[in-house]
DNA sequence: TAATTTAATGAACAAGCGTTCAAAAGCAAA
DNA sequence: TTTGCTTTTGAACGCTTGTTCATTAAATTA
């Protein structure tokens, strides 16, 4: 009895996930139809609602697996000095973002297609990952390692920076991930020291 | 004689654009119909034909007057010092940003919208922008004034860093605009100082 | 092989899309 | 008041949208 009462294709279903996030990442949400979709698994329109209840949680449920990687794989370690934590945090935010480009572009782009039930669930993981960052920042600042008057501008402006790599690097590109994140690197630890 | 054959109404014209910004910024350029537009100019969507040729050259249009307000407002001055130069810029960025959050907010979430020759014509500004920067850290580079070591990822890094202000503030805010300033050059400063 | 369950089809639905255009309305000059 | 131009209307066009559902096909279990 490999197939229970109830389930789903196990095949298909991370197929239309999966075409889904290429086409929503390229057009946007709006723009791709769940005709579009389908083509892309080979299917018709129909196919795609044994899977998702409707669009809009198509959008959702992607969002939502990729702030909750996010999440689980942040590293955290309170136990290590304050710039040694922030140093793992750049490498760690660079690498995780630049694995997962589509990902990334739809969690920036599309939040204003949510609905507001959907959009407070997603804001709310975002918030979680930025109060990691900041619970570094602060404790770097208490332990008198960082100078930095404001650590929520300072966090907002770290991530922007960082998150900014997704829209020029490209592996194989002038740069390896490695001197990516060196460089990065370099110039938080000079902006949040004295 | 105050109006000349084939001109068209110098109110109504104003008002299509302002609402195509508005609507656009809030609900994105593919999910607001232009029967929306003409509704919140208070208007049929027949009308919106003597403004413009069709809903693309609505969103050119936005963007393209975006860029080149930019760039003409962008201070350039090569007989000041590096370090005098970037702190201008960094004020300017934040300032004419936060003075413009719609046009912004399109100029960055809708260039996959444009046509690919549309897109062409805002990349290149977009591009020029970023020249106008990398010129500078070129300049502190060359006069010793600055310790950096890739110029294009240092320009790209502190743009999106400064564009990200935008995510956050509000006039009214916490934080006064002169204070916003003052924080990211320091972060500035720092970062492309030994 | 027969019975049962799951998955996919393909047509249909009401609604909305961008755009066009003849007709009507509004206004300025003569 | 009449003439001529500008602007708007309102209907219509062909097409696409998200979603539903009875039917068919396929695969698994018995």
């Amino acid at each position: 009895m490999a197939r229970t009462t109830g389930s789903h294709s196990d095949i298909t279903g991370p197929r239309v996930r999966a075409a889904a996030l290429r086409l929503f990442a390229r057009g946007g949400y709006a723009a791709v139809s769940m005709r579009a979709i389908a083509a892309e698994v080979g299917v018709q329109a129909g196919a795609l609602y044994n899977y998702t209840p409707d669009k809009q949680s198509l959008l959702f449920d992607l969002m939502q697996a990729h702030m909750t990687d996010l999440l689980a794989e942040t590293p955290h370690d309170p136990s290590r000095p304050a710039m040694q934590q922030l140093q793992d945090f750049v490498a760690f935010h660079i690498r995780f973002h630049a694995d997962r480009p589509d990902e990334v572009f739809i969690a920036y782009m599309e939040l204003r297609n949510l609905t507001e039930e959907n959009f407070a669930v997603i804001e709310r993981l975002r918030r979680d990952y930025e109060d990691r960052l900041e619970s570094i920042l602060r404790a770097g600042v208490a332990s008198g390692d960082f100078a930095v008057a404001d650590t929520k501008i300072v966090t907002l402006a770290i991530i922007a920076m960082l998150t900014g790599v997704n829209t020029w690097y490209r592996a194989g590109g002038r740069l390896s991930l490695d001197e990516v994140v060196a460089q990065y690197w370099d110039m938080v630890r000079k902006a949040v020291t004295a």
